[in-house]
DNA sequence: CATAGTATCGTAAACGTTTACGGAGCGCGT
DNA sequence: ACGCGCTCCGTAAACGTTTACGATACTATG
């Protein structure tokens, strides 16, 4: 195009509607795809509003229709969540992204301060109306934030499972499943005294997996012991830890159970400090696969899953409770437990000797 | 309170004028510390709007007075950012909120889909206009990005120093000096053959990194050997990869620095599977000191620095060129690079027998 | 030809906020 | 009494967009 037009900065849906000579409710309803506009004239604002780079301004459209085609993903990134979370939400974010983006919607992660009170920065963000919906991760055993968004009527789904009355949107990892599963197959290789880490029961996570980790023992007839269930954090530090309180312990356990894979980490280096070799004198599993688990040594067995999908389920689950979308993803239940599935390493790989 | 002022959701600054019996313009005024109020009023009002949790509605402050209060973090979550960067970017974030909230600035991150093309992204979220200011990561060598914020006009810093002509604030890891610094002590401890794991140069740590390294190893006098320097991915599989071809070479170096601590895990498991001891047959230095590296086996020598004071000296730089805050930022320097301190280990800490 | 229907477009009113402007009241000095 | 400055407040116009409504021209139908 030699004529004209210099590819400027656009001002406004006004000033491209003036370059075209034509109304300004034309052009916006040319740009947003409503029925009653000429074909023609249709691609002659696309093509203007391409050459010119304009885009809408997103304050102007949400004022008036107060929607915002964001979806807001809540974050606490508090001390020991950053040392936690390792990718996890990135991992998630993608798969949130990749069915949101299908919908024209944008995905913006709020981290909630270190030293703001998640409810307050929640209500915060309600009240400012950025966002048309939001996901919730890390929730309390008690969490005030279904209340705070339940009574603002905005749509929200969380990642990660409620165990209180309110009934709504979450998708979780099947902790309950997966320490089942960790339990039977430690048992069929001839393991009885069997520990494990566990996170506060604050936490949902937490509760869940000790109550698993309960009804797996009694299943097989063990007797709970409470000296075989260290408190520790989920990093290496905790590993480490977890391996320094069991080593003091008179009955020693011959597996544990992990509840973060980073934290095999630290467990190897005390144990082996003691002279005893995972995968050898004593059985390891965890949780949450990452890349790194097949390069310890030994090789650590645990539990794999799509986190992706998971952030996939969790964008369809949130979607369905959305009025504007609840009719393209008709759903049953909008509560998932998410699957995980073993991937056998070494850690795990001997039949103990029933010699005691 | 017994009476009237059920706190319902408020609806806007009109009720609540109207709650007030003052006019809308002085309610705004009020909320906003403008001089012009009694201050007597200024309480009545404050306490009305705490009663009745009523917040301003971004979008339509948004729309009158051009800004937004909120700052965005680009990160792109490729594929290999999501499984490297780690808690870098949650750490990073917690730096910047530390500064940002001072002013009342709300931070936000945009996470360009993995699909999407983040010059592409980065124009849409720019025209929407939904943010004053920006913060972007892991610049290329060549990066589009610059000029499409300059032409914006919108302020912005990145994480990631720039080799571009253009002079833009930056901030980043002192990766020249601590090549410098690793490659200083290996050489004191008798190593001559040094290998290093580097990024690619397209991104501009990678070039700066072998830059680095090429004037460290002349600076001692040391030829530059291109079969020592190992193109792997930042991660447990890459830190597999270099030890691999390392170990095919005829001629193999006594000392390896990696550019990223996380592929230490990959490259012990390989090298010890030949039988190679780390810390005793082969030196390994290694970057990003995380918790782990002291709970590997043997425990890694690397260098640390506070991520979270990184974002705040980040953010100050990005204040400094905001018109709006730069007398409270004064600054010589717009570009930072930001020094690490060497965490000792036990996997370089030998002398080499010079018998070779 | 008259009428109804359809396709397309222009007009103007919202959305919630901030802010320039002016006005009212008051004290004070001349 | 008058004017001036100051403090405080109300009015109304913007900001950029969407959309309900009505207007116009044209087509089909009787």
């Amino acid at each position: 195009m030699a004529h004209g037009g210099k590819p400027r900065p656009m001002k406004g849906i006004r000033q491209l509607a003036e370059h075209l000579d034509i109304s300004i409710g034309t052009v916006s309803r040319a740009l947003n795809g409503k029925p009653d506009v000429n074909e023609e004239t249709r691609k002659r604002v696309l093509a203007a509003a391409e050459q010119l780079g304009y885009v809408a301004n997103q304050s102007g459209r949400s004022l008036r229709q107060g929607t915002t085609n964001v979806i807001g993903l809540m974050i606490q990134s508090s001390r020991e969540t950053v040392e936690n979370s390792d990718n996890f939400f990135l991992t998630v974010t993608g798969g949130l992204q990749s069915v949101f983006s299908r919908h024209k919607l944008d995905l913006i992660m709020l981290p909630c301060p270190h030293d703001e009170d998640p409810y307050e920065y929640l209500k915060r963000m309600v009240a400012r109306r950025v966002v048309d919906a939001l996901i919730i991760s890390e929730t309390q055993r008690v969490d005030k934030r279904f209340d705070l968004l339940a009574k603002a009527k905005i749509p929200f789904a969380a990642l990660g499972r409620s165990l209180s009355g309110t009934q709504h949107p979450w998708a979780d990892l099947d902790f309950d499943g997966v320490v089942n599963c960790a339990v039977d197959r430690l048992v069929a290789h001839g393991h009885r005294r069997i520990a494990v880490s566990a996170p506060s029961s604050d936490i949902n996570l937490g509760f869940v997996f000790l109550e698993g980790y309960r009804r797996a023992l009694e299943r097989h007839g063990i007797a709970y012991d409470p000296a075989l269930v260290i408190r520790a954090k989920s990093s290496e530090q905790g590993g480490y830890q977890v391996a320094d309180e069991l080593l003091s312990l008179e009955n020693q356990p011959t597996a544990v159970i992990l509840i973060y894979e980073l934290m095999a980490i630290g467990f190897y280096r005390r144990v082996m400090e003691a002279g005893i070799i995972p995968g050898r004198d004593i059985a390891v599993v965890s949780f949450r696969e990452a890349p790194r688990a097949k390069f310890l040594q030994p090789a650590l067995t645990c539990f794999r899953t799509s986190v992706h999908d998971l952030g996939v389920e969790l964008a369809e689950i949130l979607l369905s409770s959305m009025p504007a979308y609840s009719q393209e993803y008709p759903r049953k239940t909008r509560q998932t437990v998410w699957p995980l599935e073993l991937i056998p390493g070494e850690s795990d790989a001997f039949q103990l000797k029933t010699a005691k």
